[in-house]
DNA sequence: ACCGCCGGGTGCC
DNA sequence: ACCGCCGGGTGCC
């Protein structure tokens, strides 16, 4: 520990806690520049090294261990300085000055990634072996051999050393073996996880047995040190059997986990549950001691099977007052029935001091400004409430706006100076392990917010006193101490990064308790501003929930394991060498790996799963049938004359190899097909693309445009090849592909004028880059003039009849990829007297919740049929009203479509569920449908090597099928 | 003695 | 470092 060193290079100077936390970040800025192709590298080689300077560091290293490498060109002595550090990121020492010489060629060059392994460890305080290993592109190979020979130095080709870590005797799998393997990787997750635990009374939904296993896990992640299994005490240090590598200090352990039960299980119940359940040392939760014993009526925890609190009282339920609001205004007294509370601003600021201070009286203390009763719903100052008997939060206007992200309504009354919570409690509030830590952040998407609150008001009792904060809308109340008063924060991804980007972030200055990511799958790109900033929160418990922990990759999971701090993985170069390049090519020891690393903090049912041989919760049936749609005499010819002309073209491109270069002249002609299929009226203008090359500017435009709407208006979900996400910001590139603005920028920017476009090669500029206009919709009016029906359309329509003959209290999803094609069907439905609504991706939030409550709505006279296009909504919205699912149109992704039916074969679905999927006879949807189900097997959907060239093929592939060529 | 040899001081980049 | 390297002391066997 003699060091504090200094770097009189940049001209200051660290002590040895600034230079790990440096280290750290050094490496994980490695890692993202390096290893943004990490399963793509080929072993070009490894050398044996020395490591020199052991004795002025504190890093320690075991035999076999991995270490990494990071570049020091600020560093003083030599600017070719090489730093090798331990897998905790503790500096180790340095790479001996002619050998460094080299690596910081290679590195600095990009020519490879180089790898450190320590074969024998640390045998004295001076020096030690590293075998350095090189991987990189094969192109680069020869750069490399060049310049290690050139320095006189020998690479072996294979892992010549004979300890552990660099060679790996790897089993390698086979495809099948290892997409099987990955498909089970988060089943049979439960071995040790059984046990079950009651919900604290304060919920008044009893939970269901899969719910209770859920909760009795959750709290012993939450509660339990036992650190994972791949950890091993040996003597005095903590051993990593993953990295080899060891610790003094016992390794901290995740306190949380991923709760990835399928969508419809009830994870938001089995959270509120853990959240009121599961407050300091496994107690319910409860307002911090100064609670005197005080009236309750009903505060008992249940009989906890584990014992851990077994003075299970003080849930913090409480009756409050009935009907109690004086923070309420009056004109929203009367909703103020049976309702969560939701603050969303200072109460005290209302000037309701004798309503605080009768809470005092009443031993209900500090708290925190607002205290509300379960009563009390208040927005932006004003009350607001759900109503439990309407369910809908939406209902009311202020809070409508709130989620808007409107800001009406009186402006905030300014608090008079004051704080109610206390200084001491503050100062407490802040120390680091924080036993003062109490309020649960929840963070969601926009989307599914109101579901909270609805869950909230449905599953704990009325007359409990649960302080809950929806920190949304400009006039959000940015005060900490206020928000670390709550038990709950709910807000949104978008509200979070927006805080993060600002200042001093109230989000990331209170120490929280728990945060809970819900949808957690939105985190999985690492680069994003929403990744960035809940990496960032300071919590003691996080949790992912989701129903997809992996959604095309495994690279998905890493930002999981890093926002859970599942050590040393959230370092990207650990989780890279010991996880993603080893399964990625198919060692089975790294998929045991993933394996051992996603069974110690993940939980995941599906719906087919079962607890003691019983199914885990009993849905009804859902069956499918496909209903064949012969076309007309007149639509056949339409069809076969656009479908033969489709072929000759795209035939002419594959004989080209040009296919990807007009991959959007390909789409064109493919949707317009699809188009056929479902009803003439959707082709729209048919611009005439004869695939004249010389066009004026304007025509160019024009030209892409049209081919940027066909690309994202079928619903085809285009993926960005950079992002490997859904496309944001979508902009079209002369070469006709689609990618989000700033990925496709960022490329531009890093490759300035050699840019070219990833998918085809072909030259990209920045000022070539166009984008969608912002024009409306003009020729709905002629659509509905020249109405004539379709094959598909009566199909329809007599399923519709007949359902409504035998039993008109069945409600339906009508499913459509086709916007348009949803308000072609409008006609013949308000035709025929059906009552409807519909749900599409151009509708606002608010909008939509409206619309699926009517649709839920019990009410007489609530609409029978909702017109649902297929990317509408997203995730959790919850349609179990319907028990019919008609799917108008196949999707080329068939999980796209297993979503969409999920949302009303759900829990809380008392029908079976009938699924009609309406396929045109000898057309290119029979073809989708049999692509769909070859889709489903393709390793690629698992494994993903997705680089550009093998993409290509499977994707072109995929149009030759679709033509038949 | 413009060497060899010995032994103490010393040590990352 | 049970090394290598450096530089001062030393000098037949």
């Amino acid at each position: 520990m003699q060091s504090r060193r200094w770097f009189g290079g940049a001209g200051f100077s660290f002590a040895d806690d600034q230079v790990t936390e440096t280290l750290s970040q050094a490496i994980r800025g490695t890692g993202e520049e390096l290893d943004r192709e990490p399963d793509t590298g080929v072993l070009f080689g490894s050398l044996r090294g020395s490591v020199v300077g052991l004795r002025y560091y504190t890093g320690v290293v075991n035999k076999g261990e991995m270490v990494s490498l990071v570049r020091q060109p600020q560093n003083p002595y030599d600017c070719n300085a090489v730093m090798v550090a331990n897998v905790y990121g503790s500096q180790v020492g340095h790479i001996k000055r002619e050998l460094a010489v080299l690596l910081a060629n290679i590195m600095d060059n990009n020519l490879a990634r180089v790898e450190g392994v320590v074969p024998f460890g640390v045998t004295n305080q001076f020096t030690m072996s590293v075998v350095l290993s090189f991987w990189g592109r094969e192109e680069n190979r020869d750069a490399v051999l060049r310049q290690i020979t050139s320095r006189s130095f020998k690479l072996q080709s294979g892992p010549t050393d004979g300890s552990r870590g660099l060679p790996r005797k790897s089993v390698l799998l086979t495809a099948e073996e290892l997409k099987n393997a990955f498909d089970n990787l988060f089943e049979n997750l439960m071995e040790d996880k059984i046990g079950e635990r009651e919900a604290v009374e304060a919920v008044c939904t009893p939970l269901l047995p899969h719910q209770k296993q859920a909760l009795s896990w959750m709290c012993v992640c939450e509660n339990n040190a036992a650190l994972p299994h791949f950890w091993e005490v040996k003597g005095e240090l903590f051993y990593n059997t993953l990295t080899h590598s060891s610790v003094r200090e016992r390794p901290q352990r995740v306190r949380g986990g991923i709760l990835a039960d399928d969508m419809g299980l009830g994870k938001t119940l089995t959270t509120i549950a853990l959240i009121l359940s599961n407050f300091h040392h496994g107690k319910p939760l409860c307002e911090p001691e100064k609670s005197s014993p005080e009236p309750k009526a009903s505060t008992t925890a249940r009989k906890n099977p584990e014992g851990k609190s077994g003075d299970g009282d003080q849930a913090e339920v409480s009756v409050g007052p009935a009907g109690h609001s004086p923070c309420m205004s009056a004109n929203q007294a009367e909703t103020q029935v049976e309702s969560v509370d939701v603050v969303q601003e200072d109460v005290v600021e209302d000037g309701d001091e004798d309503w605080v201070s009768e809470k005092k009286a009443k031993g209900r203390p500090q708290g925190g400004k607002a205290t509300t009763t379960k009563k009390a719903a208040k927005t932006k100052g004003k009350a607001v409430s759900t109503s439990r008997k309407g369910g809908a939060v939406l209902e009311d206007l202020d809070f409508a706006a709130a989620l808007s992200g409107l800001t009406q309504g009186a402006p905030q009354k300014k608090s008079v100076g004051k704080s109610v919570v206390s200084p001491v409690e503050a100062a407490s509030s802040q120390s680091t392990d924080d036993p003062a830590a109490r309020a649960t952040l929840i963070i969601c998407p926009l989307s599914v917010l109101s579901n909270w609150l609805d869950q909230l008001d449905q599953h704990v009792r009325a007359d409990v006193k649960l302080n809950v904060y929806l920190y949304y809308g400009s006039e959000r109340n940015r005060d900490t101490h206020f928000l670390s008063s709550q038990h709950m924060v709910l807000t949104t991804y978008n509200v979070l990064s927006a805080d993060y980007s600002g200042s001093a972030s109230p989000l990331h200055t209170v120490s929280w308790l728990r945060v809970v990511l819900d949808e957690g799958h939105i985190i999985r790109n690492p680069n994003t501003q929403q990744s960035k900033a809940v990496l960032k929160l300071n919590t003691q418990r996080r949790w992912i929930l989701t129903g997809t922990p992996i959604q095309n990759n495994l690279r998905d999971l890493w930002m999981l394991v890093a926002f859970l701090r599942l050590k040393p993985f959230d370092v990207r170069e650990w989780w890279n060498r010991v996880i993603q390049r080893p399964v990625t090519q198919g060692d089975k020891t790294g998929l045991q790996n993933l394996q051992a690393l996603v069974k110690c903090v993940t939980l995941r049912r599906t719906k087919a799963s079962r607890v003691c041989g019983r199914p885990l919760v009993s849905l009804p049936e859902r069956s499918v049938r496909i209903e064949e749609v012969e076309l007309t005499q007149k639509e056949r010819e339409e069809y076969e004359l656009a479908r033969t002309e489709g072929r000759t073209t795209i035939s002419r491109y594959v004989a080209e190899g040009t296919v990807l270069r007009n991959y959007a002249d390909v789409l064109a002609i493919l949707v317009r097909l699809r188009q056929f299929c479902c009803h003439p009226g959707l082709l729209g203008k048919t611009t005439t693309h004869t695939g004249v090359v010389a066009v004026t500017p304007a025509e160019l435009r024009e030209r892409l445009i049209m081919k940027l709407r066909l690309v994202l208006g079928t619903g085809s979900d285009e993926e960005c090849a950079v992002c490997l996400d859904s496309v944001r910001l979508p902009v079209i590139t002369h070469c006709a592909h689609v990618y989000c603005r700033p990925c496709i920028a960022e490329v531009i920017r890093s490759e300035q004028e050699q840019a070219r476009c990833p998918l085809c090669r072909g030259q990209i500029k920045a000022s070539e880059l166009v984008e969608f206009p912002l024009e409306e919709e003009e020729e709905e009016s002629n659509l509905l003039e020249n109405w004539r029906s379709s094959s598909k359309v009566e199909a329809l329509m007599s399923s519709l009849l007949r359902l409504r003959s035998e039993d008109d209290s069945i409600r339906s999803l009508v499913v459509s990829q086709f916007t348009r094609f949803l308000t072609i069907l409008e006609i013949p439905l308000r035709e025929e007297g059906f009552k409807f609504v519909r749900l599409d991706g151009t509708m606002n939030q608010k909008r939509r919740a409206q619309v699926i409550q009517e649709f839920q709505s019990d009410a007489p006279g609530s609409p029978l049929i909702m017109l649902l296009s297929l990317k509408a909504g997203g995730v959790g919205i919850n349609l179990s009203a319907a028990s019919r699912v008609f799917l108008m149109d196949p999707a080329w992704n068939p999980a796209a479509e297993d979503q969409c039916v999920d949302r009303c074969h759900r829990l809380g679905q008392k029908r079976d569920v009938v699924i009609t999927k309406f396929i045109v006879k000898g057309s290119v949807e029979e073809n989708m449908v049999k692509i769909q189900r070859q889709k489903q097997d393709l390793v690629e959907k698992a494994f993903g090597t997705k680089n550009p060239s093998e993409r290509k093929t499977s994707r072109v592939d995929e149009i030759r099928a679709l033509m038949e060529l």
